[in-house]
DNA sequence: GTGAAAGCGCTAACAA
DNA sequence: TTGTTAGCGCTTTCAC
């Protein structure tokens, strides 16, 4: 913690100017093979440490990228590490580190994106700063992280429009898993609608199931795009869409409430369509615990591909996203655009892919 | 992108001095109710965001912290992504986004790990940057990450020795689930030996089991205590301990080549304790297809506690990590060295819990 | 190939 | 309460 040595500490040591020092760093093929060596002795010796803050505000450019998250479950994660509210699974987040919580389904696919952009950070030679938070943080929040970065990727239903758009003034910003909007920010999604439609057809062509229901949380942005490619291939096989908004606050129970009810009223779906992996996980535990077994008296299915998903008996039959890859390309866009920025925004919409596996009836 | 508004700008708008805008973002109660209005608004109308680089090489310090993982597979995560190596599960991560690649267990905890810090740092006040690499980094490399910090907390096998000891001249640093050493840097890590032991002792007295093997990959630090667990409470029950290391390429195919060996030698272990999770998922998987079943035949036990072995059948008996917690604990020693640094390095050892699932024999 | 010097945008004394 | 001003450590012309 003693005071870091500077580009005037090397300097000196190497009995040389500052610029020659900061040349050494940027561009050593401008000074002589022995001044370099020299400098790069000394600065080894004094253990120095370039101050990015330093070389951010010469260069104009921090050299970091960032990826802004939603809180999880719409309060600030803090709380929920505090324990001092409860899990909920609309987000496809549960979690607590109480000892006797079990229960821990994280939105996986958030780090999936993160690790993307990661990735491909490094491959650029940035670094990733990570930040979150909901709608309701104020703007001096935001600029706490808008103000580190050279470009900003955001997850749906964080920051409100305005502050989006006010930041994307000066740096570029994309979204991310959002469906179309024509706002002038860059954009990356995946085709939830024809994953949804997709998977959907395979229940009613392959298994021939005709009472299929839709279950999920509304509000959440992508999740409306899986429902309309449910709806459409239903109707376009004549038959009769039937949704289950799954936003409640205790997921667990209330799906529970859902199969009880069912079992009462005697008429088991033939099939659940979950909007994310994560409900699906909880619909197969209900089932389980009510004596119905899955595929053979009700199919279920998810969506996204998280891991946990593979493990599970039986394994789960989902739409996989390319999430790291939607986290490359995020990083990729902004990169790009800081050097020669387009004058339309990046608008990418990545494939996913139907994953097979037991739950729906398939022999996996 | 047009160029940022500065506090010149603000200044000039609302017709005071820089030093005031500075004020009325920092110290706003240090100025008049009206000022600091007329400065807000001017703020607002130009969509001024504070320069992180500036504030930090004026301030002195970044107002970040930093978390420094290794890369997955002992290579850059980058070229992972790109598919060009293979996964491995050493390091208990596997992956790749590629549409044929259905396996992707990553490094769970990390994530877990990284959240916890996150959350910390959203409290006191920080953001966080992200960065990974592995030993083999340059020092030049790690400086794009320790110039941008105010502390850091590193994972096992990420940055050699004397890189970290001169980071740590500047900024503190904590080590994470490291075993205890003495090298005078702060340090969290949790009771790997006594998780193990119990977990082993739970296998001996609850099910008296006595074949019990321990597998899993040499050289990580914190499987050797976990190793030591398992040696002691084996040979305190008069037992002989038998370990196999799974510190292959591909462990699937090992996997599967180990449980093939049991079956040609017809000696099949009563129990396998695997030193992470990931490694019991795979053994469980390689049993099942060898048509053996658990936990009847051979009872299998993980270690870390990620949400896969909860949804796995059977759910995984494993020992459970305060990751979270971990991370938290990393960001707030950091936080607290940096206003009143001690003289002695924090050590802390958080504790872990047997997860009694089914995986055991017990019936959950 | 190297040095001198002018900022980059902000903070924090110190003055007023 | 507000303004003036001197840096913070580095990059980058422009001379030499």
């Amino acid at each position: 913690m003693s005071k870091s040595p500077t580009v005037y500490d090397v300097a000196a040591r190497a009995g040389v100017s500052i610029a020659t020092v900061s040349f050494t760093f940027r561009q050593p093929h401008r000074v002589r093979e022995t001044t370099r060596e020299t400098v790069m002795t000394a600065a080894r010796d004094l253990g120095y440490v370039p101050s990015a803050s330093a070389r951010g505000l010469a260069h104009g450019r921090t050299g970091a990228l960032g990826l802004y998250s939603f809180d999880y479950f719409g309060q600030s994660i803090n709380e929920v590490v505090r324990g001092i509210s409860s899990p909920s699974l609309h987000t496809g987040a549960v979690f607590s580190d109480e000892d006797n919580e079990d229960f821990r389904l994280f939105p996986l696919y958030h780090d999936e994106i993160q690790r993307g952009m990661e990735a491909e950070c490094g491959r650029r030679g940035y670094v990733l700063m990570v930040g979150e938070g909901g709608a309701a943080r104020s703007q001096s929040d935001i600029a706490e992280i808008a103000g580190r970065v050279d470009g900003l990727a955001v997850l749906p239903n964080t920051l409100p429009r305005d502050v989006l758009g006010r930041i994307a003034e000066r740096i570029p910003v994309v979204e991310l898993s959002v469906p179309f909007k024509d706002n002038g920010l860059h954009q990356v999604s995946v085709d939830n609608f024809g994953g949804m439609k997709a998977l959907t057809e395979h229940m009613i062509d392959e298994h021939g199931l005709k009472d299929l229901v839709f279950v999920g949380p509304n509000g959440s942005t992508d999740k409306q795009a899986r429902h309309e490619g449910y709806t459409q291939a239903m109707r376009a096989a004549g038959l009769t869409p039937n949704t289950i908004e799954t936003d409640q606050p205790d997921p667990i129970q209330f799906v529970d409430g859902v199969v009880r009810n069912w079992m009462n009223e005697g008429e088991l779906p033939q099939g659940v369509l979950c909007s994310v992996d994560e409900e699906a996980l909880v619909y197969m535990d209900a089932l389980k615990k009510a004596g119905i077994s899955v595929p053979q008296q009700v199919a279920v299915t998810g969506f996204n591909g998280v891991a946990a998903g593979l493990v599970s008996r039986p394994s789960l039959t989902t739409v996989r996203q390319p999430l790291i890859r939607l986290g490359v390309m995020a990083a990729s866009i902004l990169v790009d655009q800081m050097t020669k920025r387009s004058s339309n925004p990046v608008v990418e919409e990545l494939p996913v892919k139907v994953m097979i596996r037991e739950s729906c009836g398939c022999e996996s």
